[in-house]
DNA sequence: ACCTGAACACCGTTCAAGT
DNA sequence: ACCTGAACACCGTTCAAGT
């Protein structure tokens, strides 16, 4: 089992950390956390307030004290998780990858490579593989959409158009609305991703195709001609 | 779809029919429907097993001699979903499809015309929209996926590939594995109509793009040069 | 072979009361 | 302002028993 979260442990992480292991002070956050690690454990029907509140060091109804109502609490957990999903997206992932972007056609400008948009979407795709709960929560129906939640999905959504803005300055995006093409990348991601979770993506064979391949394909076909 | 047909039930009716109110007189396929109209008018919470049994004219638990838990009384109602669906995707839709379908390249070929794809896709974004509750579960997370399912899943799979297919021989798509054109195809617009299910679509402004316009432009896109 | 009613453990939520 | 323990209605599941 999961051991006690004392309040006051540890120090908080900087803006690059995954964050899996934070502990966090207030009552608000460790509530929080102690949901989203349970989700990320048994899926959703293991987020039981009274265990949320067990591992927060609470009694099982102190949650009433910060969030509506249970589902309020999830909403929570979401908006946390598109919060620091661009973070996670845009953050440098390998030397190799750096070395890749030595070859772009922008490769003087730091973060800004014609493949910006591609690290988006793997960033996305890992997002979604390592923590499929919290993916498929933070996508479920929300019935009183929230306005935190709102604002950080269209935060994320802004950070996406930026870097498609950029590969149609690199001329490896077509031109037309940024905006549109962001929602179709997003789309294909998206989809791709949703679908091998749920085993909808032909899994072995010759028709096999992961998330990234997709995404991969898709670029290609946007590539413009010239 | 040969189950036993008891005395004074409805007749089963043409592959054209949607559905939504078929009475069927097995307990199983009763209970399977109650679990689908439940569904639909609350959505996952208001699906207990006592409502169901209530809907179907049984006990709370009478459920259990015919699935394993409730689980798998879910996953019924999701094969039985998957295994609806590309019949409805394929069928026509409109007089004015029609017409269009006159001048299309293979104008001869009754259901084979140069927008299939499209069409099934449409289907696709037309189902998921009608059925938000009945999408979301399908393409859930299912622990372990039913055999039953599965099948559902691949057939579903095969007939947007011949329509790929058919794309491909009438020019409108590019050449290539059929099976990923077909994944690439199916990620768009499961991706589509899934973020805007959820609200991730912006749903406004410039920026503002339907499922339905997010496909026409991958066609586009797809469009091969000559 | 199918179904029922009672029972059990568990859950979300409310509430009066404590600091 | 935040938290607790008891209580309530409800749920999934099990089981002994009925036809």
């Amino acid at each position: 089992m999961v051991d006690d979260v004392n309040p006051r442990s540890h120090i908080l992480v900087d803006d690059v950390n995954l964050a899996y292991d934070w502990p966090v002070d207030s009552t608000r956050e460790r509530l929080i956390e102690a949901a989203a690690r349970l989700l990320d454990e048994g899926g959703p029907a293991a987020v039981t307030l009274r265990e949320v509140g067990r591992l927060a060091g609470v009694s099982h109804n102190a949650p009433y004290k910060h969030f509506a109502d249970k589902q309020d609490l999830l909403a929570a957990v979401a908006a946390r998780e598109l919060a620091r999903q661009p973070r996670q997206s845009r953050q440098p992932r390998s030397p190799s990858s750096a070395s890749r972007r030595a070859g772009g056609t922008l490769a003087g400008v730091p973060g800004v490579d014609d493949d910006a948009v591609r690290s988006m979407m793997r960033g996305y795709i890992r997002w979604a593989t390592r923590y499929p709960a919290r993916f498929k929560l933070t996508f479920g129906s929300w019935s009183s959409a929230s306005a935190e939640l709102g604002e950080a999905a269209s935060a994320a959504r802004s950070a996406l158009v930026r870097a498609v803005e950029a590969g149609q300055a690199a001329r490896t995006l077509p031109d037309g609305d940024p905006d549109r093409l962001a929602a179709l990348l997003l789309a294909v991601t998206h989809g791709a991703v949703d679908l091998a979770l749920s085993g909808h993506l032909s899994k072995s064979g010759k028709g096999h195709a992961s998330p990234e391949d997709l995404v991969d394909d898709l670029l290609r076909y946007l590539r413009p001609a010239g």
